[in-house]
Order: structure tokens, then sequence, then C-alpha cells
DNA sequence: CAGGGTTCCCGG
DNA sequence: CGGGAACCCTGA
């Protein structure tokens, strides 16, 4: 390593932008690497950092000492650290954030003060004549040590003056104590057999029988070898101090859960598949570019982007696939296992932090070259990245909502471009935003617009609900014409799937003497019922409530249920074919690890005749038998506050659409609505995707909304809601000061749409402008200004660059 | 002015 | 983010 070696740059994983420098002390230097995870001293604490650089400091100064590596190997690339420094300017976060988000859950190692009792202290709390808030104290850590902050977080807290005390008189210590990282590498005690001669005398039948064992399977986790050989919990000891067999310590992966995946071979390609893997695998040798691939339901998209993962190998370069959010993972994932075997690592929400931990090592190691997974992945440490995919590019799922709040599609594109990749997005429905792209050229566009196997698409019918709504209780839903349809097709011994916008077993409860909804205790939303658990349950913060529950304005004790979610079709379908095997499919039945891929393979065997479910049975699933898709109502999503609601409706009527009919049996959707003359369910209807874009650009362009002007959303939240609601005015009057000739307009102050969510008032401000750059600047020096001047400090301001929901 | 709470600033 | 110093409020 060069002699510049000697400092390195981190970046803390704190809000902070840093980085600082430290000297890689000796020991160190063969283990220290720009991604390294490291220990580092700061201030009187100890922190997780990750070494971004290697440089000396810039100016003279005190410079302490790295004090450990923690990883097999570095958890970035060197690539990967201008991505990171585009990603902290662009959504305006601190490095140290950035680097957090972007790597696997669970490694951050912080150090805390922790008080222990000492023997006088014990002594102490037994005397009588020990003041009794001592003695409380004392009680508190006679089992154990506590961590302070746990104390002082207390209710009541207890005063740092009355720690400070205690430890004077020498009755409790204070120290600082590690937090261990939740996640490492997972270390195993593996047997080996000896080489050399056998000695005369004391190999037993039983050992022998272990020697043979060890040299059939080579070396052999302790573990295992107790399981398969019973004897070898007593024979192992002896035979390792004879020298017949040594024990080491190794790394092994945890591997996610999962059935055997049996390999496939490629189906022949259709001339429209054919013609888009050539042109995007040409560019493959050309650099960066990024091409949108509209596609219609079923016209075999995923086999096109096997094909370019494999070109892209064959070229020697590394390939990422993003898939949205776990449902779809399910499915994608065991095609492209099929196809690539051992060559892939796995990255979603459904592992488990230790199990994606090795999948990562497992890439920065260079022992995969294919990465499928959720947004995160966009992260993965891949080395020479010549193709990212992205499937079903316009799902919001790609959009992280809390913390960085980052597009991993945008950023798909900003790698690529960094890393001279190609990048393929892939839809049915394109997002408004990336049909713009490609009109300007921007991206290049791909077509595929004929369904494998020439299947035609599925006929819809729409049925107004507005002729219904006097029918008794759940018929309002399940109206004459869907139930007609759905015992035609279960007659046919075909399947059926109900789609609905809302879990739980109802809509809004109100109660039946006032009228009043019952709404949560925290948020500013209605609860819902949920009758599995007999209680009512807030969807925003989880807050439970019995079912007896009273009005709170005029404490009746009748609640009444309107509208239906889940649970009530579940129930209601039952009813009515009571033969039939009915499944539901929504956050509740899928919330337990594995559960869902258990459902998606009843659905795939034919147990279940009925799936009831949310958006998650729309994404990508491709059931043959699935031939009615019954769309409870269309329209749920079509009028909240939000310019994208048109676009989202589109999208999900579409696919919820394209899961009809994927077999040999033609497919149709009943599409159940209370405005059927609206343009957005009419384009849904005629599967006019063009027609739509080009309304909704209309619409777009003569609101100056998204793509043709750039929104930057400043959300303002405080436990008090007067504080929030100054705070807001505040903030505003600052941005309003730096407006002049910006072009900027300021939306706002307004309440969010959510006014109140876990217990926190929210506001919020909207930036809308052509230049990001200039309004981003906007708000950096408004919120400057704001933090400055004070009287705020606990108010809590978040900053989302290209919001995708505006609630 | 003590005692406690709150805010602010810093970290290599 | 967490720790500690500086600052601020309250009650005697």
């Amino acid at each position: 390593m060069p002699d510049t070696s000697c400092y390195a740059q981190v970046t803390v994983t704190l809000p902070l932008s840093g980085p600082y420098t430290y000297i890689v002390p000796d020991h160190l230097r063969a283990h220290a690497a720009v991604g390294s995870r490291v220990l580092v001293p700061f201030g009187r604490r100890t922190v997780t950092g990750y070494i971004t650089e290697f440089a000396p400091p810039k100016k003279k100064m005190r410079v302490k000492a790295i004090l450990d590596t923690l990883d097999p190997c570095p958890l970035f690339t060197p690539a990967m650290v201008p991505l990171f420094r585009w990603i902290a300017d662009y959504y305006m976060a601190p490095m140290g954030d950035v680097i957090k988000t972007a790597l696997p859950g669970g490694l951050n190692v912080v150090d805390r003060q922790v008080a222990t009792l000492t023997d006088s202290g014990k002594t102490a709390a037994a005397d009588p004549a020990c003041p009794e808030a001592d003695k409380e104290l004392l009680a508190l850590l006679m089992s154990a040590p506590v961590p302070l902050k746990q104390l002082i977080d207390a209710d009541p807290p207890v005063p740092r003056a009355q720690i400070r005390a205690l430890e004077e008189k020498g009755w409790i210590t204070v120290t600082r104590e590690l937090s261990t990282a939740r996640t490492r590498a997972k270390m195993e005690t593996l047997a080996e057999a000896a080489f050399g001669p056998l000695p005369q005398k004391g190999v037993t039948e039983k050992r022998q029988h272990l020697l043979d064992f060890l040299r059939v399977h080579g070396a052999t986790a302790r573990a295992d070898l107790n399981r398969k050989l019973p004897s070898a919990k007593s024979t192992l000891g002896p035979m390792v101090e004879m020298g017949l067999v040594h024990l080491f310590e190794d790394r092994v992966e945890r591997s996610p859960l999962g059935e055997e995946i049996v390999p496939d071979t490629p189906p022949p390609l259709t001339d429209e598949q054919q013609e888009v893997v050539s042109t995007v695998s040409a560019q493959l040798k050309g650099g960066y570019a990024t091409f949108l691939l509209k596609g219609v339901t079923g016209s075999g998209k995923t086999e096109v982007y096997m094909r370019l993962v494999e070109e892209a190998l064959a070229a020697g370069k590394t390939a990422v696939v993003l898939v949205p959010e776990i449902a779809l993972i399910a499915q994608t994932d065991r095609r492209f296992k099929s196809r690539f075997g051992d060559r892939i690592a796995v990255l979603h929400s459904g592992l488990s932090d230790g199990e994606r931990y090795d999948q990562w090592v497992k890439i920065a190691e260079k022992r995969v070259s294919v990465v499928i997974g959720a947004r995160s992945a966009i992260f993965a440490p891949l080395t020479d990245i010549g193709l990212i995919v992205v499937d079903e590019e316009h799902d919001g799922s790609y959009k992280q909502e809390s913390g960085l709040r980052y597009n991993a599609r945008d950023l798909a594109a900003v790698r690529a471009r960094m890393e001279g990749a190609v990048v393929l997005l892939g839809s049915a429905t394109p997002s408004i935003q990336s049909a713009w792209n490609a009109t300007t050229g921007k991206f290049k566009e791909v077509l595929l617009t004929k369904r494998v196997n020439k299947k035609p698409m599925p006929e819809i019918e729409v049925v107004d609900l507005k002729k219904y709504k006097d029918l008794p209780g759940i018929h309002t839903f399940l109206t004459p014409r869907l139930v007609e349809a759905m015992t035609q097709t279960l007659d046919r011994n075909e399947q059926v799937l109900l789609f609905l916008n809302r879990r739980g077993f109802s809509g809004a409860p109100i109660c039946a003497h006032c009228g009043e909804p019952l709404k949560c205790r925290h948020c500013d939303v209605s609860m819902t019922f949920h009758k599995g658990v007999n209680a009512f349950r807030c969807h925003i913060c989880g807050y439970f409530e019995p079912a007896k529950t009273h009005c709170r304005i005029c404490n009746g004790n009748k609640i009444k249920l309107l509208g239906s979610g889940t649970e009530k079709v579940e129930e209601a379908v039952k009813d009515i074919f009571p033969h039939k095997t009915v499944a539901r499919m929504d956050q509740d039945t899928t919330a337990r690890r594995g559960s869902l891929l258990k459902i998606l393979k009843g659905v795939r065997e034919k147990q279940v005749d009925i799936v009831v479910g949310t958006q998650m049975i729309a994404k990508g699933h491709d059931f043959p038998d699935i031939t009615l898709v019954g769309v409870i109502c269309a329209d749920t999503a079509l009028n909240l506050p939000d310019f994208r609601a048109g676009e989202r409706t589109f999208q999900l009527l579409a696919q919820v659409a394209g899961r009809a009919g994927r077999g040999d049996k033609p497919g149709r959707v009943i599409l159940q609505t209370y405005v059927p003359d609206h343009f957005t369910i009419g384009c849904a209807v005629d599967h006019d995707a063009d027609a739509f874009y080009t309304h909704e650009t209309g619409f777009r362009r003569a609101l100056a909304y998204p793509p043709f002007t750039r929104i930057i959303l400043i959300r303002i939240a405080d436990k008090n809601s007067q504080r929030s609601r100054a705070a807001a005015q505040k903030l505003s009057g600052l941005l309003w000061d730096r407006r002049p000739d910006t072009g900027v307009a300021i939306m706002g102050p307004a309440e969010a749409p959510l006014t109140r969510a876990m217990n926190r008032y929210r506001w919020q401000i909207l930036l809308k402008g052509e230049s990001p750059s200039v309004m981003k600047k906007m708000a950096a020096d408004a919120l400057e200004a704001f933090r400055r001047e004070g009287g705020f400090s606990n108010v809590s301001v978040t900053i989302d660059v290209d919001p995708y929901a505006l609630g």
C-alpha cells in the first residue's frame, strides 16, 4: 500500500458530514482499505466509521488513531464513494447517514456509559440510614449493570446529580462499554481429520468411524457432526488431544430460507424480445445509457432481463436487478436463481440482519456476479457493473419514505453513469417521469407490444357501484355482476383474485349515536377494525383499542362499521362460496417470515380457489389459472390530495388487470367503480397507456407539476401543535426572504394531509421550481438560518427531494 | 444562590 | 447522536 495509507479519512455513522482524519496504526494497515468499517474514538466516545479515502489532514491538528477494523473485507467499493457524495449533496443529507442507509442494518457499534453497583453500594442499599431515593436507584442496579441513558430517560428520570453523588460516595461506578453490533460474521468450530499415519492403539471403532466420516465429508462444523454422528460428542475431545483431529474456527454463511431451486433452460425468444436484447446488449460495450422498456403485462420482460444479465456476465461484467419490495422478489428471485444458480446474491427485507450481512460480504468478496434485490440493492458492493435492471420502474417502493428519502430508480441512473453501466427500466405502465424522459430522448425507448404466445389482453368490464349502493350489507361491494362472474369461473375450476385497497375488516368506524368517526389517539386517521384480534387498530402507529370501546365524543358504546376491508370481503366470500378455499393476502397475513411464500405456493398449486388481497397481489405474480380478477373499488386512491393520484390509480389497475389470464385460458376483469366515466378508469379499461400518458402529461404541464418542474417537500413535525405551526411559519418566512428572482414557488405552510401522526403535529411547505440546485440552496440557507436563530431546536424538519407521495 | 432542567456546541 | 459546559428558571 502507498505511504498515504498512514492517514485515513473516516466518515462516522452519525448525522455529520465529516470526514475526520485518523492515523492507521501499523498493525491495522493490512486490513484498512476504502470501504472498511472501523472503530474510532470520537469525542469521549467510541463510534463506528467507514474509511472513504487515504489522505493526510489538511491542516496541522491532533489526530487520533483507528482502534480496530471490523469485517473480513471492505463493505463498499472505492467507486461508490463518489456515489455517496452525490447522494449526500442531492438529498441534502449528512454523509454519515448516507453510508449508514446504504449498508445492511445492524452494523453500528457505539459505546455507552453503564452504571455498576460496587460492594460498598450493596452494603449501603441494606443500610436503613440510606436515603429512600438512593435506595431505589441502587435496587435498580442490584441484578445487573444498567446503561446511564436508560436511567436518565426513565419515567421519572433519575437526575444526573444523583448519579454523580453516588459515584462520589463509591457506591456505583460508571464505565464505558461497547454495545456489540447486532450483525457480524457467524463463526463456527470445524473439525478436520489430521494427515499422517494412525497410531497403533487408542483408535477404537467409534473413533475410526469419526475419522472415516471426516475423511469422506471433509471439514465439518462441530454442531453438524454431533447431529449426524452422536458418538462424536465423546470421541472428538480425546482425538483432538491425540492429534488425530484438529479444530479450527471459520466463518460460515447463513442461508436465507427458500425451497430447492431447479435449474431451468432458457425458452426461445420472440422476435420482439430478441430485438430488445440485441439493442440493449449492443450498448454494453458503449458505456452509460438508460433504456426504458415499455412492455405490456405478460410480454416476457423477465426473460429479457435474464438474457441481458447473461450478456453482461459474458462480457466479464456484473449485474444488479432491482425489483419492488418483497412480494415480487419471491417470484423473480426464484426465476433468477434457476437460471444463475450460485452466481447470484439476494438482498431484501425478508432476510434477517445476519443473512443480509452474509449476502453482502459474498458480494464484496466477488464470489457472486449478479445481485437481485429490493431498493437498497442499488448499493450492492459489486465492481465492474455492466447492467442495472429496474423492474416495474414506476413502483412506489423504490422511494424510501423514511430517513434518507432516496429513489433507487433514480440512483440506478446515477450509479450507472459513474461506473459506465447500462440501465434498463422496465414497466407495462411507466412512470410519467420516465415516459417523459423517453419523449425528450434522455432515455432510449424499447418496446414489447405483444403478449408471449399471443394471448389477448384480458377483457375489462366496468360495474357502476352507484347502481348497487342500496343493496344490503356486503352486496354493495360484492355486486350481483361480480358474484355471477365468480360463480362461472369457479364452476370451470379456475381461480379468482379479488383486489381491494384496504386491509382489516372495515372502512371507517363511526359512532352510531353521534356519527363521529373513531380516530386513533395518536394520529389523525380513522381506526380499522380487525376481526382476528377483535380490536380496532391504527395503520399509522399500530395503536390498539378493544372492540367494545366507547365514542370519545359522546361516550356512546355502539360503533358502526362502514365500508369493507380484506377481512370482511374474505368473510363474505366464504359465506357465498362455502365449499371453496379462500386465502387472504395482505400485510396482516404475510407479516410472518415465510408466510407469503406459503400463500403463493398454495395459489400456484391450486389449493386456493379465491385470493383476496391488497396491492401486494397486484405485483408481478404469474398465476396461470387465475382467469377472473375483481377490483372491488377502483377509485379509492383516485381522490387523494396528491398530483400523482391518477398516475398511481392507472398503474395499479393495469397491474391488477394483468394478473388475469396469464395461462392458456383467456382472462377477464370486473372493475367496480363509482366513477365509470373518469378518464383514468377509461384508459385502464382500454389498456391504453399512451392515451393516459398524453392526458396526464397535459395536466402536469398545465399545473406545472413534475416532470415539468421539480419539487422539494419540507416537513415540520412537533409534539406541540402551536410550536409546529409557529416553526412552519418561521421557516416559510425565511424561505420567502430568499425567494426573489429564483423563480421558485413556495406553497404553504399548510397542515400536512395527515395532520397528526404518532402524536406529532405535521406541517409542510412545498418548493416548486425548474432547478433543484437553486431550490436546495434556498432550503439549505433558510434551514441554516432557522437553526442559527434557535428557539425550535426540538422541532423536526425533514427535507424530501423529489417526493413521491405528498402525504 | 443552590439545585435542577434545558439548550447549545463539539467531535479528528 | 451523546456528552458536557453554559445558560436559564424557580423557589427560598
